[in-house]
RNA sequence: AGCCUGGUGGUGUAAUGGUAGCACAGGAGUUUUUGGUACUCUCAGUCGGGGUUCGAGUCCCUGCCGGGCUGCCA
């Protein structure tokens, strides 16, 4: 690490380092609560930590901070493993759960009873509440605070062998019930919960709070640095308080501002309910900003590194852009995605003067970005489609595309031009009739003549016909919680996402692809197969994005 | 209202007392068998007011604005 221009986390590790703090180690953790589905705000944390230790030369635990049992899910644990390695990155055997220190945890509260710094509490949700003071008035101590040792301790004993109701007892911890900070004010570490843990079962009838558990399970880690989003900056001096009256290595916390992206959601709680009211296929629809959802339609895992080292560190509130997401998935895709043609709308295409019955090869390449991505085989004959918006019956200016009397490229194929339209009795374009010239076959003549259009067709003979999904974004507004009163963010949700369509073709080497690699349909976007479709008869592609079109963009107003 | 925290082009992020830079987006152009890609050029910024200094985005004071905090969630 030497270049400059750090962002303000790494500054502080390299002066870290540079100072022999730690033995100049650097261990860093990427701690979710198995209860819900990853998403791009974590791909960022996780970008970071797991980043920060390659680059310092240390370690980044994977960590399950599953102290509430009563949210989450072994699903969910399986689904964050999957996501972290996808995306890739590898925890080795450093994968932690915080209910491996339950035990642990336990004694320490203990030990802060003993020491007069603890206490059983009796107060109810509501007697607490009023207890707890307000932002600007001062709490007052619980009736309970003073009460002896050995009876916070007999009570403590009786609520771990679940004597006692989910709801009817704490454990505090003694702090300062005037602190301007509300996290300071006695804050609960313990609570009753009759629920089965994925880990533990039914071993504990107490489960820790966030602060009680957090700080200590990265002290138990050796993590140097502790980084976390903002809104968990009012809890380190808990972490501090913690970490000093139990006497253990101190880790330090590192707060940063978390992903925003503009036009989606980034809160499980939010994902949570598009999935359970079923506005969503699931966790990994799709348009969800979910590293499952993105996967499946088909976002890379690089692409979404290099956002993540884009959208930069600080700690001031932000909104990105989706044109920048989009941008680094261009930027990938055009380097590896193999070339394909195919038509979303199909326009009959006949070609006058070419031979009923023959069936010739073209060569087509893979992908012009990459020579050694080769070359492939795609049919051609007198029966073609092209792309219903690729011709114009009465052209603006400047259209290269496809008009009467027009000469266009077939994109490795000929020269043709159209010599007349077939109009249905509605009045509705059904077929071109085209001639072709059979010296420019492969897409040049020896005349050397400039043709400046050039379209994507397929060969009626060969061509396949997927289902096709496009999805466009998740919600209207650029920010979805921008609502009405009274309204939610549901109200933002765009109803246009998604778009099926039935009647696409595209041509037959589509069937040789691998499941998951991106390929891109020219001059329409970039497509997956989608990893729910039964291949190969009701293949279902994904649109992952279109292309940057600049004629569309242009053409808008 | 109290406490905490933050304010640099449209968006994001650099510059740590010494020429305000980079990326995306926007605009113009060159190349092109993808109206793609690549390349070139371009528009545009230090929240306001005081102060310290030869010199302030940076330090000090003050005002304004944004975000967070009153779970036995994390």
């Amino acid at each position: 690490m030497e270049e400059k221009n750090l962002d303000f986390i790494r500054t502080i590790i390299s002066e870290d380092v540079a100072s022999q703090k730690n033995e100049g180690r650097v261990h860093t953790r990427f701690p979710p609560e198995p209860n819900g589905y990853l998403h791009l705000g974590h791909a960022k944390s996780i970008c970071l930590n797991f980043g920060i230790a390659n680059e310092f030369n240390g370690l980044c635990n994977l960590r399950l901070d599953d102290t509430n049992p009563s949210a989450e899910k072994v699903e969910y644990a399986r689904a964050i493993q999957e996501d972290v390695k996808w995306l890739g990155f590898d925890w080795d055997d450093r994968l932690f759960h915080a209910s491996d220190y339950f035990q642990q945890l336990y004694e320490w509260a203990v030990q802060l009873i003993n020491e007069g710094k603890a206490y059983v509490c009796e107060l109810s949700f509501e007697e607490m509440r009023k207890h707890r003071g307000t932002l600007t008035e001062p709490g007052k101590n619980s009736p309970y605070r003073e009460r002896e040792r050995s009876e916070s301790l007999d009570l403590f004993e009786r609520m771990k062998a679940g004597e006692f109701e989910e709801g009817s007892k704490t454990l505090r911890v003694k702090i300062d019930m005037h602190s301007p900070n509300l996290n300071m004010r006695d804050p609960v570490i313990y609570r009753i919960l009759h629920q089965e843990h994925p880990e533990t079962g039914d071993k504990w009838k107490i489960y820790p709070s966030y602060d009680f558990a957090h700080g200590q399970s990265d002290s138990l880690e050796g993590i140097t640095h502790s980084l976390c989003t903002l809104e968990f900056e009012h809890h380190r001096p808990l972490y501090d308080w913690f970490c000093q009256n139990l006497q253990i290595h101190h880790p330090q916390q590192i707060e940063f501002a978390r992903l925003n992206l503009n036009y989606t959601i980034m809160s499980k709680r939010k994902m949570l309910r598009l999935v359970e009211e079923k506005h969503v296929d699931g966790w990994d629809d799709p348009r969800m900003p979910t590293l499952s959802g993105m996967r499946r339609r088909g976002y890379t895992a690089s692409a979404i590194r290099s956002f993540c080292e884009k959208v930069g560190l600080a700690k001031r509130e932000n909104v990105i852009e989706m044109e920048l997401l989009e941008f680094c998935l261009r930027e990938d895709l055009n380097k590896k995605a193999h070339r394909r043609l195919g038509v979303l709308e199909p326009l009959k295409l006949t070609i006058s003067n070419y031979p009923d019955d023959q069936v010739e090869e073209l060569d087509a390449v893979n992908n012009p970005e990459d020579p050694s991505a080769g070359t492939r085989k795609i049919t051609f004959s007198k029966h073609l489609f092209i792309d219903r918006n690729d011709f114009m019956e009465d052209p603006p200016k400047k259209f290269f595309r496809m008009a009467v009397g027009k000469e266009v490229r077939l994109k490795y194929a000929y020269y043709v031009t159209c010599k007349e339209v077939v109009k249905g009795e509605d009045g509705k374009i059904m077929e071109l009739i085209c001639e072709y010239d059979p010296q420019s076959r492969g897409g040049g003549t020896p005349d050397e003549r400039k043709v400046k259009g050039t379209i994507q067709w397929v060969d009626s003979t060969t061509a396949i016909n997927p289902e096709i999904r496009l999805y466009d974004r998740l919600f209207k507004a650029p920010n979805p919680d921008d609502v009405e009163e009274g309204k939610d963010f549901l109200s933002n949700l765009n109803p246009d996402s998604l778009t099926s369509l039935s009647s696409a073709l595209v041509e037959k080497s589509i069937t040789d692809l691998k499941a998951a690699e991106p390929f891109q349909l020219e001059r329409i976007g970039y497509f997956t197969v989608d990893s729910k479709s039964k291949s190969p008869d009701s293949l279902v592609l994904n649109r992952t994005v279109a292309m940057r079109d600049s004629w569309a963009k242009k053409h808008l107003k």
